[in-house]
This record gives structure tokens, C-alpha cells and sequence, in this order.
DNA sequence: GTCGTACTTAACCGACAGGTTATTTAACCA
DNA sequence: TGGTTAAATAACCTGTCGGTTAAGTACGAC
């Protein structure tokens, strides 16, 4: 699998991400890290095999401890490939503003017709809505 | 499944960020998606069903097509959470230039004993080495 | 109507993800 | 040497994923 859909993947468990965040305070041991969690040893540690092979985190050797540490080299690629998607975003938020700036600047609209005889269609306010 | 979980899911397929970098140049009918993939349109299908699960895309009717139209929310909160972890990267990349750094202001070190008697280990460059 | 086009749904399949319990390895301690 | 703790591995089970083919639905055109 390549890195970036390995990281996303890696990422899609909320599990995974709150081990992230736990390690995101500091290198700690597995059954540390497991505390949290109401699942057994062997499941915590398959998410740090996932999160070890996307390479979000390293894992050292103290004794009979192996203490994880948080490598966020991989969410960096992620977040460079979400960020080409950053206009589309702020597209969107810039319709919503224009949107709600036009429903305060003629308020009337709505109100002036309110028994228009057979009008069961909510007069489309939208342009098109095939939402269901 | 929470909205991250099903963003990140979605994005972990390269299918998947392929069919959105193209609606990124536009909203386009599902045939026309499938063209540049080897795979059928029931499959494409499926994952236009998955993107539009995560809420990265929204489906209209044009007689008997459905446009797909890119809907960038969900990568906003995507970005948002990796950001936090933006410090990390960064630490990163500062510890490799203070190394490269290093490397530069004193490149004797290793060449000036070019034959200690066996001694195998490198030196230890750097601080503590457990990688294998 | 019925024909063709665009697309979805249904049913099926192999592979893998996420969990379990039981066993094994690795290291410290006495 | 044997015992304890930390963690990984093995074997297994169930559900979901990504693909298939075949059938069904929605729409425009004739």
C-alpha cells in the first residue's frame, strides 16, 4: 500500500488516533498506552503495528518495556495533500456568508405571499433540491 | 461511525482521492468519473456511495445522470485535527538540520581515525541509537 | 408504449480489519 | 535456576471492503 493511504487508513480508527494523542505528551510503554482502553494487550498492540508500519510511530526497547514514540513525519504528507483541497473549503464558507448576508439584506421575500392558493411546493428558495 | 473516522476511511483509498482530484477541476457526471479506472461502475459506484457517506461529495439528478460535485467540509476538519500534531513534524525537521548542521561545522571527526583497532561501533553520531 | 442510456442495487466472493484467548518470547529479579 | 512482568505472536472468529456479474430503476427519445 502506498504511504498516503496507508497514514489515512492508519488514521481512520478512533482508537489509533487517541493513542496518537495520547503519545503527542510523551514516549510511553505499551500497557500504558492500553490503560485507556477496554480492550486486551494483543489489540493494542495490532493498532501500534498499524500505526508502527504507516510510520507514525517508532517503537524503542527499555528493558522488558517497549516505549512508543509519536513520528509525525507521515501527517505532514497528509496534511500537505488535504491542503490542495483548502479553496474548495473556504469556497463553500465564502456561499454560506454571501448566502446568509442576502437572507438579512431582503427579509421580505418570504413573508409578502403567505397563501398563495395550491402552492404545495416550497416555492424553491434553493435552486434545486433532489435531496430526498 | 464518527465523521473523522469516515473521512480518513474514505481518503485511504487511492481510487477514492483520485476521483476527488478530479472533481476538483468540476463537477461531473459518475460515467464520466469512471473512465480514467480499469474497474466497473458498480464499483465506482460503491465508492462514490462511500465518499458521499463521509460527506465529500453530494449527488444531483440531470435527467438520467447524477452529477458529483466536490464538498470539501469534512477535509476542513481533517486538516484541522493533523494540524495539531504540526509542531511535531516541525520538531522533526529542526532536529535533521541541527544534525545536517553538525555534519557541516565538523567533518574531521570521522576521517581523522581512520583505523581504530575494532572498533566496530560508528561512533555514536548520534545521542542514543535503538533503531535497528 | 418500447428502446437505449446512465446508473443503482442485489448477490456473491476472497481478502483483510479488529477483536478475542492461549501460547511464546524477552527481560528483570531473587 | 525458577518466577514474574511486558509484550509479541498464533490461531481463530466475525464483519466489512473492494471487486465482480447480473438484474433492476430512472429518465429521454422515438
Amino acid at each position: 500500500m502506498d504511504r498516503l493511504s496507508s497514514t489515512f487508513a492508519a488514521l481512520a480508527d478512533p482508537t489509533r488516533r487517541a493513542i496518537l494523542a495520547r503519545l503527542a505528551l510523551g514516549e510511553t510503554s505499551v500497557s500504558e498506552i492500553a490503560k485507556p482502553f477496554s480492550m486486551s494487550m494483543p489489540a493494542v498492540s495490532k493498532h501500534l503495528k498499524v500505526l508502527e508500519g504507516a510510520g507514525l510511530i517508532t517503537r524503542g526497547r527499555d528493558a522488558q518495556w517497549r516505549p512508543c514514540k509519536l513520528e509525525a513525519g507521515p501527517l505532514k504528507d497528509a496534511a500537505h495533500w488535504i491542503e490542495n483541497y483548502r479553496k474548495f473549503w473556504e469556497a463553500s464558507l465564502d456561499r454560506l456568508e454571501e448566502y446568509l448576508t442576502r437572507l438579512q439584506s431582503e427579509p421580505a421575500k418570504r413573508a409578502a405571499k403567505p397563501k398563495t392558493p395550491k402552492a404545495k411546493a416550497p416555492k424553491a428558495t434553493e435552486k434545486k433540491n433532489d435531496r430526498k
